[in-house]
DNA sequence: TTCGTCCCTTAACGCTGTTAAGGATCCCTC
DNA sequence: GAGGGATCCTTAACAGCGTTAAGGGACGAA
């Protein structure tokens, strides 16, 4: 198979999976392409620019096919089931987050994506400048959330030390001095991710929401 | 100057404006402390641990001294103040919020604050449940914010060739095709950063007080 | 046949985090 | 006062990293 930018990228981001980001080295990569490391150099400028490539391809993952909202479905449903799939195709690169994090990504279908977004919500009565700010804080809340979740996960790959429950534990100690905070972090890690995602989320989408009401009148 | 785990994490924690994370070397460290750098593991176990102890300064110097809202000062407001000012030490700190992200601060401070946040929370009628998910939440997308931020603030301090104007311009020749999404892209970089970010923060907020009272009713 | 472009290799550079082994310096105990 | 352990640092070294330099084959065009 003909070796191109995109095909290293596409290498790199399955073998994120197995080494986690900070295993993941330009000769580990080559050596799964059958090359040696310097023959990347080729196809690649650096290795940020690498990583840039995996973090569009992630993103692309995500939003590829997107759609304007169906007859029936209101838009913050639409913009709250958008940022999940986001999550979840992160979610299911190791690091994924940390990757996305921070590079910018001009593909076009990222390009094309926002501008779906934004014309969705102008539909629905929001100004463009309305928009133009409730879409970035949901994409922001969701990167934010999803690298701390991925970071706990990481936890789980060590060395086998402690599986985070041991410091926990440990700091339920001061249950006495710190009631509430012990209550919730023992708790923290218990509830379902995905439902504390999601209520996040529904929490932003009930304040935009609340905004452009306020806006209207 | 007697060294100690503490006076080392301070250390890198100024020599990381300088250099930037990715610039920051226990090498680098030592010398600043006039030793040589195997010696900062008889106080540090590792390279981990020393960007935790940084990260520990951090959220102890932005929520150290922080009390219970001041008469006439409500609970949305106090909680939008303490966000801003992490955001503000995060960005005091040239990559910051990458260090903070996805690191757990065990600090007392830091337990401390999150029993005093909860506990107003409580005070102004919260349920321990409502209050455990609004916290995360604006925590997230303050760290989500800031890391974004602070990638393309990285870009300036970069090797100076594009100051992330020429992409930029270079994605609106697409204004024909994603109108909404250029306009946007384009005025992104002008307004107040702060602003957008206080912007947020506002929405958040207004979906948890929507929300709280929706679950009065 | 010769030239130039494309894609890869070998070799090497300076750097990284980290460990091993040993040398000072101190304080406590006999 | 002498021995000994704890404490804190040194020098030396290892394996690995991203990246560059130089060159070698393969291939199509002139």
């Amino acid at each position: 198979m003909k070796i191109t930018a995109e095909l290293i990228a596409r290498t790199a981001l399955r073998l994120l999976d197995e080494v986690g980001l900070d295993g993941l080295t330009m000769r580990l990569v080559a050596k799964e392409l059958d090359v040696k490391a310097p023959a990347l150099y080729w196809h690649v400028k650096n290795k940020q620019e690498l990583l840039d490539a995996m973090a569009t391809l992630v993103m692309v993952e995500a939003d590829e096919g997107l759609e304007s909202p169906r007859r029936g479905v209101t838009w913050d449903q639409w913009l709250g089931e958008r940022a999940m799939r986001l999550r979840r195709t992160m979610l299911r690169h190791r690091d994924g987050a940390r990757v996305v994090a921070g590079t910018h990504v001009g593909h076009p279908v990222v390009i094309r994506t926002i501008e779906l977004v934004l014309r969705t919500l102008q539909d629905a009565g929001f100004t463009l400048e309305e928009a133009a700010r409730a879409v970035p804080t949901i994409f922001h809340y969701t990167i934010g959330f999803t690298i701390e979740e991925q970071a706990r996960l990481g936890e789980a790959y060590g060395e086998g030390g402690n599986p985070y429950q041991a410091e926990t534990i440990a700091r339920l100690a001061d249950a006495e001095r710190y009631p509430l905070a012990a209550k919730m972090l023992g708790g923290l890690l218990a509830p379902d991710t995905d439902a504390q995602f999601e209520h996040g989320i529904a929490t932003i989408l009930a304040g935009i929401r609340t905004q452009h009401s306020d806006s209207r009148s």
